[in-house]
DNA sequence: ACCCAGGGTCATA
DNA sequence: TATGACCATGGG
């Protein structure tokens, strides 16, 4: 067994070897799970320290009431919106936060008008909006835009303080730009990256060490 | 009954 | 800058 180096330093070869083992232990995540573009970026509104069983029965709710198009949703009033997403939680504070989205998408000209924006300025955009921090940003611009952005969450910087790569206690913009300075700028590689990341989170380790949770941390160099 | 989930904002020191 | 309170449902 090679003890971890545990030198809180960020490599190509050693996140290469994480993402290898990652998706040798789980495949391909297909994320994200969603019909439309649309709906990708109110999901990211929706699952907000929130389950995604959850999450999913607000979309349903959204999809019966068809209140999955931008026009429908800025049109709504916010306390109707609230109803259909009780389910996933927060619902005053994300109906206020997806009318406050919405109306900035529409203000950008549209959905379609976003794809002309650059990267820096629609993430800065995005960011400008209450209610859009940067993970939440970053989802919209990786998963709904294909934008080589990497999504830094809280299981992310667990991973990776685990083990050795980081110390852990870096803020958003150190992680993911250290992150992305050490993978290839490929959209597809950084949507199953993280998806990756969340999934190996949710497995539960049955402790006998042969399991697909101790294959991907065990003996990590 | 308690804990957490695919976060973010705001008030306070 | 750095904590803490707050938002709220549903599954383990």
């Amino acid at each position: 067994m090679d003890k971890y180096p545990n030198d809180q330093t960020l490599s190509e070869d050693r996140l290469k070897r994480l993402y290898n083992r990652l998706y040798e232990a789980y495949g391909p995540q297909h994320w994200w799970p969603a019909d439309t573009r649309f709906e990708v970026i109110v999901g990211a509104v929706l699952t907000q320290n929130t389950a995604w069983v959850n999450v999913e029965k607000a979309i349903a709710g959204l999809w019966r009431l068809n209140l999955l198009t931008l026009d429908n949703i800025n049109r709504l009033d916010q306390q109707m919106l609230a109803v259909p997403i009780r389910p996933s939680g927060y619902f005053n504070v994300k109906a206020r936060r997806l009318k406050n989205l919405c109306a900035w998408v529409a203000g950008q000209g549209g959905m379609e008008a976003l794809e002309k924006l650059d990267t820096p300025g629609f993430r800065a955009g995005l960011l400008g909006v209450n209610g859009i921090g940067p993970e939440t940003a970053d989802d919209i611009l990786l998963y709904a835009f294909d934008r080589p952005v990497f999504v830094v969450d809280t299981y992310t910087r667990r991973l990776l303080a685990k083990l050795g790569l980081v110390k852990g206690d870096e803020d958003y913009e150190t992680l993911r730009l250290g992150i992305e300075a050490n993978l290839e700028e490929n959209p597809a590689l950084f949507n199953e990256y993280h998806a990756l990341i969340v999934r190996h989170a949710k497995q539960r380790c049955d402790g006998a060490g042969d399991c697909r949770h101790c294959y991907v941390e065990g003996t990590f160099g």
